[in-house]
DNA sequence: GGCATATTGTGAAATTTGTATCAACATAAA
DNA sequence: TTTATGTTGATACAAATTTCACAATATGCC
């Protein structure tokens, strides 16, 4: 096998990766085998030469009369973003939109699980909840801890976000999701996305107003 | 009042520009009246640098002893980001994810407002969900050229994604959040943003895992 | 006034990200 | 065998975005 030089891929090939694979799965669901670089690249809304760079980077090499093969390419995206043994995830914030990430996630991935919820409300701690364990956010470190967890995704309301944060840190987290509206800041070493549905509809409202 | 050329913004800055409103709506509660670029700056996890370019690129002057006027770059921010009248937007598909955004996002902004939901289950049709009535999806048409609206949000079954699509712009749709797991396709002059929770998720764990 | 300090605004450099071009090569058909 | 076609891989180029560096200027203090 092709020694992989991955260190330190673009974030937007990491990101475009991940997709690759969701829509090879298709493929491979559908009976194909082998996949050019025009084709994933229509599927992708991409440029079939960026499709070609991405594959580059993750030393990964087609043929010129079959393209590439899908389940070679699955495996080798396996490798680069799973990690062997999977990474654990929690959710902190029960409210609408943790119950809905968490039922909408729970099973889409092979490596990753959500392990554990979340919450300050008594109404729901101590149960399950869209099929996850919630506990009451007093648990955060022993669970994280216990488990030991790398990643959590951030649900609640604004106004805990920033003990949470802390908290989190404090506890061993290594990546955090961050979907309330209070930007975050976080130390070196620790990662960080953070996703506003607010400026995205903003956004688009600038667009389409001009 | 300043001439304003905002023609083409870029697109990270108009995000930013979103983000900046809803800090400094903040500040304004806080009593703040005026703000530094690296004051602004620190809450946002940015550069000082970064702030004031992009406030020169929507042509806003501070002052160097008291910075900027808060209340004046909301306002400029509106006026850029806002349209006068507002823009209607339509939830397409009320499942957990849809009912979360909505019920999420009523009544955050001013100008922006989510008049209605569609759906194909007969069990959540023609009701009031999450504060929006509910619609059976073969309405679309119908209520889109009625209430002139502009801006869809999918929340749908990866399914019925294509198709939903197709049906919005045939029905004057010009911009499209999606939320779905399939990427979308649309021609120009129409405007999409993708997002997905997975590959956020994925990207953090191969992060994590270095 | 003169000096030290702090801040804005911006041209230019650096970095990141995406695109165009083309040689090399495999296949199939003449 | 030769030619035409189509694809990959790689280099060079272009565009978008961020950061650097510093002039200009306002303020407070001596």
């Amino acid at each position: 096998m092709t020694q992989i030089k991955h260190n330190q891929l673009p974030g937007k090939t990491v990101e475009r990766l991940s997709q690759y694979r969701r829509i090879l799965y298709n493929s491979i669901r559908e009976g194909k085998t082998n996949i050019y670089s025009h084709e994933l690249a229509k599927m992708m809304n991409l440029t079939p030469v960026q499709v070609r760079r991405d594959l580059m980077l993750i030393g990964y090499s087609g043929s010129q009369s079959k393209g590439y093969v899908i389940k070679d390419l699955v495996d080798l995206i396996g490798r680069i973003i799973d990690s062997k043994e999977g990474q654990k995830i929690i959710i902190v914030g029960m409210g609408n939109l943790g119950r809905a990430i968490t039922s909408y996630f729970v099973g889409k991935r092979e490596k990753l699980f959500i392990v554990a919820a979340f919450d300050n409300d008594l109404q729901k701690t101590d149960r399950i909840v869209a099929g996850v364990p919630c506990y009451h956010v007093n648990r955060l470190k022993e669970v994280i801890e216990k488990e030991s967890i790398r990643i959590a995704v951030l649900t609640l309301a604004p106004e805990a976000t920033h003990e949470v944060a802390r908290k989190l840190l404090d506890a061993g987290i290594r990546g955090i999701l961050n979907y309330t509206s209070v930007p975050l800041t976080v130390p070196p070493g620790i990662y960080l996305e953070e996703y506003d549905i607010v400026t995205s509809l903003e956004k688009l409202a600038y667009l389409v107003k001009q």
